[in-house]
DNA sequence: TTTTACCCTGTAATATTTTACAGCTATCTA
DNA sequence: TAGATAGCTGTAAAATATTACAGGGTAAAA
């Protein structure tokens, strides 16, 4: 059975059940008893949107949430926080500080001896974040993490290109039959580069009353409240494009 | 040697040549002939930053470049444009359409018999990827790609790591300079959405010069003129997410 | 021929943003 | 303790955007 095929079965998921047994089939096979997976959405910066997909042991995750762990945990910071793209294997020299090795050894009370975390970004600004780890104690167990590290991370990929399928994809925007005219989206790609009604005037050769004619035009057939609202559903909804 | 060890050189790269020799050595030993490295960053709406790490036949890079292929890639719509997560194997299925089908045909002709390509996205709104192929045209070696595309995977993540240190983060781009402030994105957002300054002010509970004052700080971080060119930066950049 | 879509322009009051000046507090780290 | 960073506030003039009134044209489709 080649990597694809391992990976298959996850594109054809169409519930969030269907999602975590998949997933777990995978890390199991993989050689792992333990996932985890976060995606964090900006909707509202205030309060993010997350959505995870927990194969940990509950009291793990309960303990984690309670003794809000996210803060220091140095995987989720390196994933989500930094955004870095490359793998962090659980390591000492990963979970430096007090608070961050305290975690750490309690995490491995509750089963989690080893593991690696991955971090997978979206194209639309979410950041997400896989982590596998094996109950195993073994060199044996740590050598298997590195030798299909590669697997591991391609699983990451193909988790969240599912997730986003069938989660993330409720509260995407309508690209509906809104059909800018051209001097809309003239006037919409100047505005968005920060040129002023004045600029754009100039630009297009037309006075600065016909620029504003436009932008209004625009800004109705989007729903727009004023100027930025309208540059910002463009850009959103891939209205305006170079 | 284990997969870490084969992509720790590219974390010590500190030049855009390094980084070549690197990518292209690594490559080699994962048995392919050639390589090709973008990375496109939306710092402007009408003229997208792109970065490009050539490892193909110079000729057939210009011939694509002249030829505008692009345009009807379908690695490139996967990767790039629909921001997709997993890899894509070129494939007769892949290459649907006469102009991609065609395109395909005399990339053979250059070297590219079989290959695959990955999407790496970046947490500050930059889309990239990393196309490897092979010169053999033979079902071996497109087993090969198959039973190494996590490893293949991964030197993506490692090489748009790398790149993101050497590259993106000078010159002015300065992703890393980007980090804005809970603030900042918290009134860039509410901006967004087109809300004034006083509304978002009323949202927060603070005064509307102290919105000013944030949405001033963000626009100064992005080199932007306005509000509007703050919004769409933002949003281009993944910064913000409406 | 009428309708429709797209394009263009004017005036003027009002609302909002931009800019330049200035100063405050709190927290964390070297 | 000093410095850096984040957050917060004030005034006031000038620049821009929004809104509501008004009007004009062309070209293609019904």
């Amino acid at each position: 059975m080649s990597d694809l095929d391992l990976f298959e079965p996850l594109l054809n998921c169409g519930t969030v059940e269907e999602l975590h047994t998949t997933t777990a089939s995978i890390a199991g096979q993989l050689g792992f008893d333990h996932f985890i997976y976060g995606v964090q959405v900006n909707t509202s910066l205030t309060r993010p949107y997350q959505f995870i997909l927990n194969g940990y042991p509950k009291e793990w995750r309960a303990r984690y949430v309670e003794h809000n762990y996210q803060e220091v945990d140095p995987t989720y910071s390196h994933c989500i926080t930094r955004r870095r793209a490359i793998p962090v294997i659980w390591d000492s020299r990963v979970f430096t500080g007090d608070k961050a090795a305290k975690m750490r050894n309690e995490s491995k009370e509750f089963g989690l001896q080893c593991g690696a975390s991955f971090a997978v970004h979206g194209g639309h600004g979410e950041a997400a974040m896989l982590s596998l780890a094996s109950s195993q104690d073994t060199s044996k167990a740590e050598q298997n993490i590195v030798s299909i590290i590669g697997k591991s991370q391609l699983l990451a990929c193909y988790l969240h290109e599912a997730t986003q399928r069938i989660v993330l994809s409720k509260g995407s925007l309508l690209l509906t039959k809104m059909e800018l005219t051209l001097r809309e989206k003239e006037c919409l790609l100047w505005a968005a580069e920060g040129k002023t009604g004045g600029e754009i005037a100039d630009i297009l050769k037309i006075t600065e009353r016909t620029v504003t004619f436009h932008l209004q035009n625009a800004g109705n057939k989007m729903g727009a409240s004023n100027r930025q609202h309208a540059i910002a559903r463009a850009i959103s909804m891939g209205l305006i494009a170079p």
